[in-house]
DNA sequence: TCTCAAATAAGAATTTTTCTTATCTGGATA
DNA sequence: TATCCAGATAAGAAAAATTCTTATTTGAGA
């Protein structure tokens, strides 16, 4: 990604829905900066204070929070803060439904078969693969109800 | 996954290196009668604590942490808990490596188009999908250098 | 059965995240 | 440009999640 000036910024902001405050720009530009490196809030906030030594944690979270709801920027997954743990060890893929936060599992022999001929293509140099996953983001149209996929009969 | 008894949710967690508790076995117990629920490990407490009133929230964590060291249990992939954040919306993946926690960004065009054809070829009832991920799990082999993932000239 | 390294309970401490409220500000409007 | 106000922020309290500490207990090998 390239760099992007104040003004770039500013409209991206804009565009996405929220106020261009001073504050949401700065924490933008961060993140933006910080390309590759998915820090958290906290490690957002430490990089802000030195030059807006005024702008709070609380802001950030806030700020941040805005951001992934206007689709700006993307919270990343990740099982190191760990808060949820499954039995089963067989490669298996994950549903997870914004609305309802529900983490639903995905069974998929087809899918799971192509991605590891996939992978077995791939020269990893530096990377010992141990398992992948895959997980669809999205909504249940109706929250009650269960989520079924299928392959379209062709 | 069917329904072990004791003794055999006992044999695996010594199978996997740890010693078989009573503790453990209920902690596991709870996880495998879970399956597909994937709790948080104050629920997993929370489930525990009537016929084990002893039990303590702490024991509950560290048995966790545990479980997924040995590989009898998974952390699931989360961007709930959401502690990182990246400004890069673009579809991508993202490398895990167990050692360094390094979360890195993986481009893979083709893989991406492997996907989205995938899916589209999938009926999906009742969900609506925003998007999707991939994530490989595994280790460097040589924690100061860069991966490099590559096509293998067939 | 005895022994001891490892595991646990209990709760303190720390870290992370959310909430509350008084104050402030971006930008719409006059 | 000055005024206004809904929405945003700072500050810090509060809550929630996680880790740590220490005395006690326990599983399993001798």
């Amino acid at each position: 990604m390239q760099l992007l000036n104040r003004n770039e910024l500013r409209e991206r902001i804009v565009i996405s829905g929220l106020k261009a405050t001073q504050q949401r720009i700065v924490v933008y530009e961060a993140l933006v900066q910080q390309h590759g490196h998915h820090p958290t809030a906290e490690e957002v906030y430490q990089l802000l204070k030195p030059a807006n030594p005024s702008i709070s944690l609380g802001t950030v979270y806030k700020t941040l929070d805005s951001f992934v709801e206007t689709n700006l920027i993307r919270r990343v997954l990740s099982e190191e803060s760990g808060k949820r743990y499954d039995a089963n060890t067989m490669a298996h893929s994950h549903i997870y439904c914004s609305n309802t936060k529900e983490i639903i599992d995905y069974e998929d022999a087809e899918l799971e078969q192509l991605l590891t001929d996939f992978f077995r293509k791939r020269n990893m140099e530096n990377f010992e693969i141990k398992s992948f996953a895959v997980q669809l983001t999205g909504n249940k149209k109706e929250p009650g109800k269960q989520i079924r996929i299928s392959q379209v009969p062709k």
